[in-house]
DNA sequence: TAGATTGTTAATCGATTAACAATC
DNA sequence: TAGATTGTTAATCGATTAACAATC
């Protein structure tokens, strides 16, 4: 049952990639889309698309490409993103704040429901639409509410100590913008955004 | 000559996250650091580490690791690191604004030298330390400084256009925080941090 | 039907790991 | 010296690509 432990992680990374496309090429007003015209847009191969999509069933027709709302809600259903996650927030600094009103994340399924941080002249304040709490209250309120998704954006001195409070929290999925490699248990994912890691990709090349 | 083209990007990829790690052992006060205490800190194998250490050179000593400070300095230099580069950051919303603020570039290399908005309310405003221009005054102001490093921070809706305008500025590599695939010449890399990105690779597995 | 494109197989390509002689 | 750890080789593992029968 679990979640079809057959499909490498290779794979599900690119699913997002392709359903933020899709999503793109619906805009626009197309209904169905081929691997190549998708594989352009994208810069990824035919014959990798057709074969990633393959795995999760058969969404394609031949001679005419993939339905581009099915093939959209299909995706959503794989990534579990046919709902919206509700996310904690920590740290707000001037990222957490950016963070806390980008408007990208509802459409995408996702709500930042809470901000904490444990500055006392923060505490009380507002980011986006929230109310910024106290750190040694996110545990309780974690738990209660059940989330499972938590940012990190707190100074790399701060991220393994609220890591460890989020994993205590119930939390199984971190995004952490703070520039430190985190360690936490097996069942919890980590994804890291250090905008300078990138950054050092590309001088390589200049 | 050119940029030993035989490593693959695999492995240009994990090097700026080994530097990263370096320091902070450095700042813990380490001299010198096995394959085996890094990869743990890391979450890479030791195998791994020293093969990919070892196409840039004989860095470490048998019986007792790599030191610490040469390494770095290797890394610094391999990555093209070892000086500042100036970014120019196009887009001044929230997120433009956290960028332009951030104290992590500067100590690792990047300093953000320029930025540029469309909105004729926001030029002339500050960001940090920084007066946003004129977005129609950025391929001159770019070429004739000869920055090379862009960031994105606008909409999706705007990205590509401002891409094609980095690009014909003179400019080799983009960090994109759009939610949008940029289509670029061969010669001109690009790093993605649309942050959804990584959360829907997450709730795949909730 | 004719043309286009899928899903899948087999072949290729590349990356990771295990193991160990060399040596600090 | 004895113990530890590197750099490297060969083996394993996994991902990508090419090609094509099936079929819309």
């Amino acid at each position: 049952m679990a979640k079809k432990p057959e499909i490498p992680h290779v794979v599900v990374s690119r699913l997002p990639i392709y359903l933020r496309a899709l999503e793109h090429a619906r805009q626009e007003g197309l209904t169905c889309i081929s691997s190549q015209e998708l594989g352009e847009r994208l810069s990824i191969s035919s014959a990798q698309i057709r074969k990633d999509l393959s795995m999760f069933g058969e969404y394609g027709k031949q001679g005419r490409g993939y339905p581009v709302d099915a093939l959209i809600h299909a995706l959503r259903q794989h990534l579990h993103v046919d709902r919206v996650w509700d996310v904690v927030l920590v740290g707000v600094g001037d990222l957490g704040h950016a963070l806390a009103r980008y408007k990208g994340f509802a459409e995408r399924g996702f709500r930042i429901a809470m901000a904490f941080d444990k500055d006392p002249a923060k505490i009380g304040t507002t980011a986006g639409d929230l109310t910024v709490e106290d750190i040694r209250l996110l545990a309780r309120r974690v738990q209660e509410a059940g989330i499972k998704i938590g940012m990190i954006a707190t100074p790399a001195a701060a991220a393994q100590e609220v890591a460890n409070l989020l994993v205590f929290a119930g939390v199984r999925a971190i995004l952490n913008y703070a520039p430190i490699h985190l360690t936490v248990p097996n069942d919890v994912r980590v994804e890291y955004l250090d905008p300078v890691i990138p950054l050092q990709r590309m001088t390589y090349y200049l």
